[in-house]
DNA sequence: CCTCTCCGTTCCGAAACGGAACCTTGACAG
DNA sequence: CTGTCAAGGTTCCGTTTCGGAACGGAGAGG
């Protein structure tokens, strides 16, 4: 399977991952959230190549998260902003911010502190229910075929399916 | 900047990014989540060629994400799991789900719902703040220092910095 | 005229990827 | 004891993509 396939699919983690499932690309999302806009910023904060930085805020506008507006003329220059769409991409970054804290620091401190402007508390980002708001874990959520799902195409648990057909 | 040097970063993002930041790896463990175990199975349901899915299964292991045991032997046989590290994914998974069903999908109905088990209503899994309990929006979210934050290296606001030093 | 800034594009060698075949261990059938 | 099959990989080869560095171009400033 080639990428031009994945934004077809009737997946959404597929779909999402097409567009955003690329290391550079969720760094270069990481840094619009922290307010960077221009080409040189992102070049000389990430350490990616030219190329490669063009390619992929070329792509990010064409799928319409971030925008690119001329901030001047003569000469012409460019930044990109988030748009709505890339704004709501917001819970993503948070969730690989906190599993990158909780997990992946082996005794590491926290590089940066996140204040909720509301309430004034330091804040850890948690993923809740949107009905009875307790936290969801893995087990915690049944998965159920939706009116989207193609037939024959499992989505679903697969496990179910293997056993009562293989053997 | 190569890929190596990612996982020594400070920045949370960059060390969840260099594990888990990459097309097939967020897709198998999407199918990892629905409970996916075996090599043949992945290769069959993503449609990755063994090799690269041999190469990210033995990365994630390597990582603790996912962990390699033998279910049966002679001949030897083995399947992968989610470890307590990798079940700590779930809110990625859970925001790229959501963001793909609110955002990506172009009039198209949701493939799958979630129930949750413990209220019994379908849901939208929400990032919240742990204090209160509010929606995290990115507006709402102050970034501070923290006490793992290197020095020099602007993880913060760029936008302060590069408008009082530039011009 | 020369240089500087910003936003890219072009070029080249190295690394990663897609596709397909092959290998290994053992079970099972004839 | 010779196929054949299944599961879990590994090897090989040609194409894409990437990293690194140079170049371009449109103005500003000296």
């Amino acid at each position: 399977m080639r990428w031009d396939m994945l934004d077809e699919e009737a997946c959404s983690v597929a779909r999402t991952v097409s567009v955003v499932g690329d290391r550079w690309t969720l760094l270069i999302l990481r840094d619009c959230f922290l307010k960077v806009r221009r080409f040189e910023q992102f070049q000389e904060r990430l350490g990616i190549t030219r190329h490669v930085l063009a390619d992929r805020l070329k792509k990010l506008v064409k799928t319409g998260v971030l925008e690119r507006n001329a901030y001047q003329d003569r000469p012409a220059r460019y930044d990109y902003r988030l748009t709505d769409k890339g704004l709501a991409l917001y819970p993503v970054l948070l969730a690989l911010v906190h599993w990158g804290d909780t997990q992946g620091a082996e005794g590491r401190a926290r590089p940066v502190h996140y204040r909720h402007r509301t309430c004034g508390a330091l804040l850890d980002p948690i993923m809740v229910c949107s009905e009875c708001r307790e936290p969801l874990g893995a087990r915690d959520v049944l998965v159920e075929p939706g009116p989207g799902l193609p037939e024959g195409h499992g989505l679903l648990d697969p496990a179910l399916k293997s056993r009562s057909s293989a053997s």
